[in-house]
DNA sequence: TTGTCATTCAATCAATAACTTGACTGATTG
DNA sequence: CAATCAGTCAAGTTATTGATTGAATGACAA
């Protein structure tokens, strides 16, 4: 255990591991998202909070998330290193490979939305054409905690009730909380089924952010 | 279970616990040269031949290398999916956020060799105007099994011998498995102790592989 | 066919990991 | 100050994993 080598691939293996959890990953997916709380996570993952606590330690050991204290409670957010690459690497690499995933993804996802979505430079693109409309269907918080920016909020559950805010004539594009997140999904196909010119982001928020581009945090939800 | 969103967390998790095992990553690392039999492979990590199949068939289960038969031994390679991307963007993370990882690498890597390596967009560009020779460090078996264009093999073990066919004049580029091997480390660092201009690539073979750069198998061991 | 070699399988043991429970700590509120 | 709330810690249970050993397979050669 004193060669490098093996050293390094044992630090490696380390990190691995502590993705090699269900229920981690969907802790990460959520606090990428922004800060959110223990009680919160464990509520969102339907984790008991010893539990979620525990894994939240073991994540934010590793630096996949970061925490600070606010009162009484503790938040949690995606810590700073390349951790979205870090998860779209092994979400490739598991699309390619595992039948599985291909399977569960065609069975539950493509099947709502045949249509392919549009990739975040041409989303760049086209906003700066002003020849699209952004819609963020992911609940009001999730949204104050960070959103592209001109995105209208409007979460799925609201959908039908508010759909006078959408427009008919401009093409849209709706985004969620990452590649998996259903919430987009269904919006395009219940969205489509009415007439809607719907379109989803091939992938979420955390994403966006990531790649750095720019995001709004305040309540600026008006269309762009 | 029947959750799509938990079950595909779940096929992720698996995939990343199968890197959370040291001797399996340096497995990894070592099929990622070329085809190797289950004893050679053992032979490299000091695994027993049984423990050593065993990590090989959980990697090949998940897709990360492949096999075939070729007499009475079992060849393995490195599986068709974006396997490096993965390991490259773990290794970038683990770089980012581990402290011990940064420490072990500028203990024994850094201090061998403190000049900045070479990208690999750059070896290309300065391929094609000729200005640069290729030094291909790793053991004669691995280079034979493929190596870059035009590069000259000489194992770091034979270099002291072989100095005569190394220029004096043109400015040398060595490689080697991959950004933790340690042979082109040290190549670079003997060599420029005795005076000539040498540099490190970036990463390694399987790297260059990866990326879809032209790759020769045949005994093609001149300089360019 | 028999023997040999490379690999795999099966059984075992020790170590590790995930989850639960209940107690504990630290910050806020009455 | 006492009560409450959010989160953490510690101990125990169960399940999984990695390494070892020795036997079993499958391919080849005499």
């Amino acid at each position: 255990m004193t060669n490098p080598k093996t050293e390094i691939f044992e630090q490696f293996a380390e990190l691995a591991r502590v993705l090699g959890q269900g229920n981690r990953l969907e802790l990460l997916e959520h606090a990428a998202q922004g800060e959110r709380s223990v009680e919160r996570l464990a509520q969102l993952t339907g984790l008991s909070p010893a539990n979620a606590s525990q894994h939240l330690q073991v994540l934010r050991r590793s630096g996949f998330v970061r925490s600070r204290r606010d009162g009484k409670r503790m938040l949690y957010r995606l810590g700073d290193g390349p951790v979205i690459e870090l998860l779209g690497a092994l979400r490739r690499y598991a699309e390619h490979s595992r039948a599985e995933v291909r399977g569960i993804v065609s069975d539950y996802f493509n099947r709502l939305d045949s249509l392919e979505p549009v990739s975040r430079e041409a989303l760049v693109k086209r906003l700066d054409d002003g020849s699209v409309a952004l819609l963020d269907v992911r609940p009001e918080d999730e949204f104050a905690l960070g959103h592209l920016p001109g995105a209208l909020n409007i979460p799925f559950a609201d959908l039908e009730r508010r759909l006078a805010e959408l427009p008919k004539d401009t093409e849209i594009v709706a985004y969620c909380r990452g590649p998996y997140c259903v919430l987009s999904f269904e919006a395009v196909a219940a969205l489509r089924a009415k007439g809607y010119d719907i379109k989803r982001l091939e992938d979420g928020f955390p994403e966006w952010k990531a790649a750095g581009l720019p995001v709004d945090t305040a309540g600026d939800s008006r269309l762009s």
